[in-house]
DNA sequence: CCGTTCATTCTACGGTCGTTGACCGACGGT
DNA sequence: ACCGTCGGTCAACGACCGTAGAATGAACGG
């Protein structure tokens, strides 16, 4: 048996390449977007030809599907109050590190309409768990606010990279949303009067 | 003098086959984003050669910046409350109708850098204004998540066509938006204590 | 009425893209 | 040691793009 790390395996070796190719496939695909990603410059990221990334994934349809991996983490049920917090700590986790899975649909979701799709099914449980957890008629709408406003921050914190929001911190973005965040699952105080 | 509308002027001519290309390129640009969007395509919905644009607008980036009109509605100054107000209403206006202009350059802001430098000289001014208007430390915070917050909604109404925010009302999405501008634009009371 | 301007079209060039298929050379089972 | 398998490269095709420039013909000014 040859060392574990002297010459890797064949398989080892396919694994591994595959793998540079789709790290390389979702940094460029979140940097640029699908349209302006070309397989020729994943490949050449990847160092290997593109006939290859071809070759193993099939068309760039199937290798930006299989690049852009959307782990869903799930939200507790619970009261509305308890059902926004558990939203607030979604998006923190969401506001340190760079999903660049996520970030490639997200920056395609305009432009590509299978990107789009990925989006809406992707945040679909969570948006009705959230409108499960919200005790008003107008609980779907309110639900869509949320996530709207969850990926315009995150949208321009990452993709845009606004400065005020790219320099904050993920407590000092989530304490400011709290209250909107409370006031979006919480039933009107039943005789509120704008001034 | 020839009958007004009899025979077109050549200037007349020239003048409303602009308009009919501008026209062209909005709807398109704003439909599938500046990559997408071919001069040819744009030249056959206005019904004339691909060559013409280029005679006119001299290359498509040109025609890009040509074609999104940004009127940058002004935010009149005024307390925090006031100020909120007034943006919630400046929302109300971009929830009816449909600008094709802007909507063209939401689309392309996230792949095209010349479309996401015009976004963000475009609500620059708001967002001093609104920067000026907020008496915390964090204005500037503050006022770039109103921002991510008014373009989240816009872009998952108008170019996402989320259901349930699209078929919303104006009036509907402005009083539940109405707390969290509130939240945003006034500083906390003295002693908040979260449950 | 003639020469010019100009709106408009046609054709074509150079480049890039997604995709294909032939080809090469090292690995691995037998 | 042989030979099929398979990771990987190379060259090319067809489509489409932005763009340039010549050609056409009708409107215009003198």
């Amino acid at each position: 048996m040859t060392g574990s790390n002297a010459r890797p395996t064949r398989a080892q070796q396919r694994r591994q390449t595959e793998e540079r190719i789709l790290d390389a496939a979702r940094r460029l695909f979140a940097e640029l977007g699908y349209d302006r990603t070309t397989i020729r410059a994943v490949a050449s990221a990847a160092g290997v030809d593109a006939g290859l990334v071809m070759h193993y994934f099939g068309s760039k349809d199937l290798l930006f599907a299989q690049a852009v991996e959307v782990p869903a983490d799930e939200l507790p049920g619970g009261t509305s109050g308890e059902v926004a917090e558990a939203l607030l700590a979604s998006l923190g986790r969401r506001l340190t590190g760079e999903p660049a899975g996520s970030l490639a649909v997200l920056r395609s979701m305009l432009t590509n309409a299978d990107a789009a799709d990925r989006y809406r099914t992707a945040g679909e449980p969570q948006l009705n768990q959230l409108t499960a957890a919200i005790p008003t008629p107008d609980a779907d709408l309110r639900a869509s606010l949320l996530s709207a406003i969850i990926h315009g921050v995150i949208a321009e914190r990452y993709l845009l990279r606004l400065t005020h929001l790219a320099d904050a911190s993920p407590e000092q973005i989530i304490d400011l949303l709290r209250p909107c965040f409370q006031s979006l699952t919480t039933p009107p105080p039943t005789s509120a009067k704008t001034l």
